[in-house]
DNA sequence: CTGTATTTGATGTATATGCAACTAATTATC
DNA sequence: GATAATTAGTTGCATATACATCAAATACAG
């Protein structure tokens, strides 16, 4: 096998490559439905993640989302000053709570629609996501 | 169903929130595997990309990865500068032919074994991913 | 041909993401 | 109780990504 084939190869194979290439696709199409609400999938994914868990702190998110913690506390950080959440003061001097505002609260209520828009798209592109994402075990 | 309940529900159910967060674990372990070689999987998706197809064009990858052109664009002219893909001229004046240079080769070569590593180290911890991947139908 | 539309890349700007290093606070060890 | 280790978040830096806009080249319509 020369060296193309081999990257052919690879190219096919890489779970990498096609979870990644998927996860461009299929955010795109959120990004489109929520463009009117001036909201961003990964806007969206810390909104509900915050909603669900009211009082949630920013190391939960970390956990929960699987994010780097720089990331939460940026991400969290413009959302508040978009008017999203507030940040107060947490058990510990050190950690935080993270709230929905009314603001916030509305503004997922508004976009409910187009999340149901953009998960309807999704499964025409792609076709069957439920049944591709059960099989995944991810605390 | 309360507020809280609705949010918690479209966490679970949504494609973009599951996928988003199996694509940064994922890359997470790639990366790892990768960091060795100065390399990271979204330039190691590029490299295998332009290996597979020797002179191709900024345009041929847009298309086979989904990505932004000026991703494209911006990311192969940084491996250019790390000495691993040469840009050439095209049938236009407009298009450009990307190769891989003796480096880029012996990096893919060299990275191989990590690879292999990084989608064992994957199969591990998310599943059966291939099985997962395998109903997917992205062009 | 000529003027318009399309294609191809580049560039400006913004968001998303991660790693390393740092600070402050808390917990564990002795 | 003092010191070491850990935890929680922030900040500096770099990469990855996308959208909008632009310029140049080519294709197309008449």
């Amino acid at each position: 096998m020369d060296a193309k084939d081999q990257a052919l190869n690879v190219a096919r194979n890489c779970f990498a490559v096609r979870l990644r290439k998927l996860n461009r696709v299929v955010s795109r199409h959120y990004d489109e439905c929520f463009r009117p609400f001036g909201l961003t999938v990964a806007q969206f994914n810390l909104l509900v993640a915050i909603a669900a868990r009211e009082g949630t702190t920013p190391s939960e998110l970390v956990a929960s989302l699987s994010l780097e913690k720089s990331t939460v506390s940026r991400n969290v950080e413009k959302m508040q000053g978009k008017g999203w959440v507030t940040i107060g003061a947490g058990e510990d001097k050190r950690t935080q709570t993270i709230q929905l505002t009314k603001a916030g609260e509305a503004l997922l209520e508004e976009a409910l629609p187009a999340w149901k828009e953009a998960q309807k798209k999704t499964e025409k592109a792609v076709g069957n996501v439920s049944l591709l994402l059960k099989e995944i075990s991810l605390t």
